[in-house]
DNA sequence: TTTAATTCTTGAAAAAGTCAATGGTTTATT
DNA sequence: AATAAACCATTGACTTTTTCAAGAATTAAA
């Protein structure tokens, strides 16, 4: 093959290097396009998408999240979170409890089988998370997410 | 005010400790969520959006971008393109140039008012992305930027 | 030359996001 | 205590975004 002006690499460097790639939001941007598509696949055998299993991972937790909590700490509005959790309540995999000191409120706890499809589902988001961070030492990945939650989980 | 078994601060630091909290994948959803909410309120004067904000970027650059490269770089679907460069070239912001040495292929190149358009914008997401980061020092931003690029712009 | 791939574009359908209104409940104000 | 204001989950309407498949034009491979 001749030279064609640019060859595929040469092209990825050239856009590596442009003011975009420099700007955090935008690669933040792709690094969750990325990541959500793989957890996403990870997960479909399980039925989950990285919605569902955000919901049903705090379910498993211990904080007790009311549908409220859940809207502000995964980024959703709340007539969101009501199929989100139609769909595992359905499915077994958790309850609303109407909270006792509000009853305006409910707590969505996992079920037994919803703690140990959760308990496979996190093997899988693990696995996924490695893939994602091959290219980083032990080390850094704590620094990144360190740093990451830093950012991510400041109070506004 | 009577103890309530639970203040909205000890809650907020309750859900910092979840499991979740501690997923790389969460936590870049979230960062993202907010910053994109961010940067679109900083760029609507400029009658612009991440998305179009990420293209006329691209155009003002010196990569020459096809839209088949904006899509692959901006993870977005070939049809995603087609309408937010519409918009921009209506604008008078860039123009399509057929690629001569490809004429399936075109490339999207900023006009002068795109390039004056997008040096205000740049201000606009310099600011946005400040405001974002600044729980962390000057180092540690920039540590957060080469760990980010690193595993956002992998060549998967 | 024929076949296969690729680029942009269109259009349809599914999914996700936004927003206002409602019934039931709690908090604040009077 | 009574009234008003605020809040939660839910619904429904609406817009935007995403995802796919197909088609015309062009290039690459066989």
């Amino acid at each position: 093959m001749a030279a064609k002006g640019s060859t595929k690499a040469s092209k990825a460097e050239l856009f590596m290097r442009s003011n975009l790639a420099q700007e955090l939001e935008f690669l933040v941007a792709r690094m969750r396009a990325a990541g959500s598509a793989r957890a996403n696949k990870a997960l479909e055998p399980l039925g989950l998408k990285v919605r569902s299993y955000s919901v049903l991972s705090l379910a498993c937790d211990d904080v007790s999240p009311t549908q409220r909590d859940l809207a502000d700490f995964l980024s959703l509005d709340p007539s969101q979170i009501v199929p989100l959790v139609d769909d595992l309540e359905k499915r077994g995999l958790v309850t609303r409890i109407p909270d006792p000191a509000d009853r305006r409120s409910k707590v969505v706890i996992a079920t037994d089988a919803g703690q140990r499809l959760y308990t496979e589902a996190r093997k899988a988001t693990a696995r996924s998370e490695a893939e994602a961070l091959t290219m980083l030492s032990e080390a850094e990945r704590a620094q990144l997410r360190d740093l990451l939650s830093r950012v991510a989980l400041a109070t506004p």
